[in-house]
DNA sequence: GATGAATGAGCTTTCATTCAT
DNA sequence: AATGAATGAAAGCTCATTCAT
């Protein structure tokens, strides 16, 4: 399903203002505007401005999964490979800032409905759950309900980006990653 | 100075809707309406709904750390003071399902402005930087930056209510927890 | 550029509510029921309220300036132009009873912002301004600064409209419109 | 009747925000705040914020009345007369700018209702209509309906005093305020 | 006389959405 | 597919006025 032109641009106008503004302070008619459209044309591409931000949500949670999970080596042990999803997690974040702004500003808000964000981290990020079961398995990651470690996981990793946000400086330091790495293995490791 | 019994309502009831429903969607009719007020009530004790909900905020903010802080026992050592805030806030949390969640909504959330969330942060919540400090000093505590730790901090104990919200049976079960407390230590333990 | 029927509509309704009513008493609710349109639809056409009457007032300027200005005639001398405008004048405010009742209520009201009212007596009647400054040149009109000029001359017609808005008998005696041309004149005429 | 202190700073404060702010765009809790009394002062001086109006637009016209009626001479004819009333209200006018611009705003605004200004025009600034029927009377001054004249001297002169203070340096200048009032003398005169 | 908390109808403006073209 | 004028419910907020103290 080829992606018209004009879609494209409502998506990367509307993904740009819900991280400038908010989802509530932005209008429809200000994402037509920025994109170059007419009001009504938003509308053939998406049922509702709800619709639109569940599109541009899930897309942008696969978008990040492929990217991280591209990272993974199966010849590395387990603890490498959760350096290199943590690593390139971050790059990622580095390299698209205004997604990663989005992730911040959506990933635990009740704009997003709830099903919506616990199908995203299920299907979408499920790998990382495989990952931790096999951690505990080998008892090399604490056994906690998975739960607990997901939501812990997930947590850690939203403070880590809002801090690299917050002193973009440090985005690209080596102290400043490995020292944001080793808070979270520490937190999981068994 | 008392506040009034009538301003009083419109706090209790703004708290119980901005959670049940987000604060856009709540209007101050809903508001007055469920305080048992007119409209023009509310906007004689705050100027707007904004203002509403930083009196919220940082009220809130304050009655937990408070709560929090009165568990401090200066004869326990670090780690053991660590535990009490950890078993203290769950506890407040525990007891306070309401203004619990209300800080999982709007902690980060950009509908508090950044000041006041930084503000609450800083000058409410600044006791726990100070143990930080105080723990990388006696080389208990990893001498990582200390925003870094401050976000770290932060974002697990909401990782934590988040888990024991979605699941509030665990909310009393000690199992659960000391788990969720040595997620936490073992992040930031040196 | 076509007007649309519904922004006429609302104009038209504006322009007679604004006189009756005046321009605080006059609801958006009322002006959109009365053109028999939504209330959001007023709000299409024009960004406010304010911006509706700015543009009914330069529209009304322009039409009146536009009428009067046609009644010069280039062979006739400079009394007689004189004559030539303040009877037509009359007669536009005798056959634009509303809109001239508008310009009673409007013409020096703060409801228009000055910026305003000095363009439309600067670029829309500024060919007055040019007429006076011609009788000055020929020693025919009192040679006091022009500003007083202006003054003067828009004092006298909004007093003479005031008299014949009173006393509607009159507006096609010609023995009244004699009588406030003559006052007008003698008091320019050098 | 003694005026309160409360009173005269509640018509002081209300006389100043109408001047600077309009009628409508002041409130009565703006004019409390500025006269230093509660909400609930005003309307114990004054049944509605329209009586105050009322009370300020009289009193106003009456003590301009007062002032220019004592500039007039028994042993001066009427044109010298006219002369004394015309620069004595020029000189009131510029010695009271804030009650002058309120004339200007107000004096014939629909805020004021029609017998008021009515009233205001015949009552107290009656002896100026029967200066007009002197002169009349003696062929002195153009013979022209009472009404017509009424109109055209208030228009004049609200014309005058609107140039003077728009060019507020020109207040004490002889050759503009003897040329205001040949304006005026040359149009009324027979 | 003075206070100021409380009122609630009313205001202007916004905005997601529809639909005839 | 695309347009944009039109909708009308709903929003946040104002404000003259009242009245118990």
């Amino acid at each position: 399903m080829k992606i018209t032109d004009k879609k494209k641009a409502i998506l990367d106008t509307a993904l740009t203002l819900f991280v400038e503004q908010g989802f509530h302070a932005t209008s429809t008619a200000a994402i037509a505007r920025g994109a170059g459209v007419a009001t009504g044309t938003l509308f053939h591409h998406f049922p509702s401005k709800e619709a639109l931000m569940e599109y541009l949500f899930l897309n942008i949670k696969q978008e990040f999964a492929d990217a991280i999970k591209s990272s993974m080596n199966p010849d590395d042990g387990l603890k490498a490979n959760a350096r290199n999803l943590w690593f390139s997690a971050l790059e990622w974040a580095a390299n698209n800032p205004v997604k990663q702004h989005f992730f911040q500003l959506y990933s635990l808000s009740p704009t997003i409905a709830t099903e919506l964000r616990e199908q995203a981290m299920n299907s979408i990020l499920g790998f990382i759950t495989d990952l931790i079961k096999q951690g505990q398995a080998k008892a090399m990651i604490a056994d906690y309900p998975i739960k607990l470690m997901q939501d812990n996981c997930h947590g850690q990793f939203l403070a880590a980006t809002r801090y690299f946000s917050d002193n973009p400086d440090y985005w690209h330091i080596d102290s400043h990653k490995q020292a944001s790495f080793k808070l979270f293995w520490h937190a999981i490791a068994s």
